[in-house]
DNA sequence: CGGTCAATTGATGTAGTTCAAGGTTAGTGG
DNA sequence: CCACTAACCTTGAACTACATCAATTGACCG
């Protein structure tokens, strides 16, 4: 007995080996599932990158640790993530899960290989690098300029982005991690997190199921949530680039 | 007549097409230079991203404007560079000379091609856009908890690495980007930047020509802005992983 | 029931922003 | 050659958003 999950059949509706799969999750297909418990190690930061991941169930978070000792988390990865993709030799962090996850690995060799050779790869391949890259600038601009609402804000909006299917507007989001994660994420204390949810919670914003251990969100007024974002209704372009001085030699 | 940069013999002694290039900047070896003046913009954010530019002279800013008219700038661009690597379709970020700039351009499709084609070619692609996300993570970390000190002189720093030939130690700098540049690029204001340099003077880290405008920048004391930059001797593997705690499901 | 751990709340401190002014250099035109 | 202007940079004073420190709450668990 074994569980599928509905749109992976309709990406690839056959067996296949790795050379012959339509989309990169296809090389991940006929892997062997492994099961972390909550906070178990993936890989650390400067570990030889000998693995590519794709995570199948739960979440997991990728930090450094730097020399203070304090954590950055640089991001958040679900279910269908693709985990060591734009790494050189080393991984560039360390990944663990957050709660009890499930992953799949192939080796980097094979995966280079199947991408490599196999020209449909590519395209999907590139996307994802570039998917990460756009990401990591967004987290840039979220650092440099935004004020304590307007990252917690975005972080909603984009989980829910994130981890909802195409057309889905579900209320209620599930947060797999723990303040201290948000906070580390967000480049905020886990007092200024929890201060700007209360704050969240005053305005009509979202609310908090009082049950669990605050973990459950519910976003009452998504339209509010967005524009408090501070996204500005995504990118301008065209305009605005004005600003900033021409400066001379 | 023509202009020939000494390092570049070396690396490709004959004339070679894209197709038989021993690296990546052969690729653009045969291109035309285009000259920028300073400000000039090469392409904007969200263009359709159709060439790979070699920055063969000069400097750029790669840099995003958000809602509010500010501008974050995501990085800078030195000689040799190449930009424009890890983007999909259109491009993440604008990009315009600091100072006069040199800069050649190939199409994204004969780089592509190029790359592809060209075996050699693949690992020193990867090689970069592993550096660019590299590069994008050590920012995270910077914007997430350096304080104003510890920006500036890691900036200084990684400029130093950039911008010297291997083995050179030069002890002045020269700086092409003005304060604003720096400030939208360490997420600080102008004036923050400012004061943080009248203090590094005062500490006798650097001293600053008064001459031309600020711009050149000796560094009197390596060791210790290296260890103002505040990044523990590079990155402490294994070591401080304890952190941050096992969130339970 | 006491212990633990995450989250919240309150009181206080401060690094960096904001606003405002002044200084230096370079360019321009009389 | 010298006003006049425009950038760019620096400096000062006041303010504020967030950090820090400290205490409390509430859920879970042996």
């Amino acid at each position: 007995m074994y569980i599928v999950r509905e749109q992976k059949i309709i990406a690839s509706p056959e067996m296949r080996t790795g050379s012959e799969a339509q989309c990169l999750r296809d090389v991940f297909r006929q892997q062997a599932s492994e099961h972390l418990t909550a906070g178990k190690s993936l890989f650390l930061e400067g570990d030889r990158a000998e693995h590519v991941f794709e995570v199948v169930e739960g979440a997991l978070r990728i930090f450094k640790i730097i020399s203070d000792g304090r954590r950055v988390i640089t991001g958040f990865l679900y279910s269908g993530d693709i985990i060591g993709l734009a790494v050189g030799q080393r991984y560039l962090y360390s990944a663990e899960a957050i709660s009890v996850a499930t992953v799949k690995r192939v080796s980097r060799r094979r995966f280079d290989l199947a991408v490599t050779d196999n020209q449909r790869l590519q395209p999907e391949f590139f996307a994802l690098v570039s998917d990460e890259m756009a990401a990591a600038q967004d987290q840039m601009v979220l650092l440099s300029c935004k004020n304590a609402e307007e990252r917690i804000c975005s972080f909603l909006l984009k989980f829910m982005k994130h981890n909802s299917l195409p057309g889905e507007r579900r209320r209620n989001i599930e947060l797999p991690m723990c303040r201290q994660d948000i906070a580390d994420y967000l480049g905020l204390t886990i007092e200024t997190v929890s201060r700007t949810f209360t704050k969240l919670i005053q305005k009509g914003v979202v609310s908090i199921e009082n049950s669990a251990l605050r973990h459950t969100i519910a976003i009452e007024r998504p339209a509010l949530l967005a524009r408090l974002a501070g996204d500005g209704e995504e990118v301008c372009w065209h305009e605005g680039l004005m600003a900033g001085q021409q400066a001379g030699h």
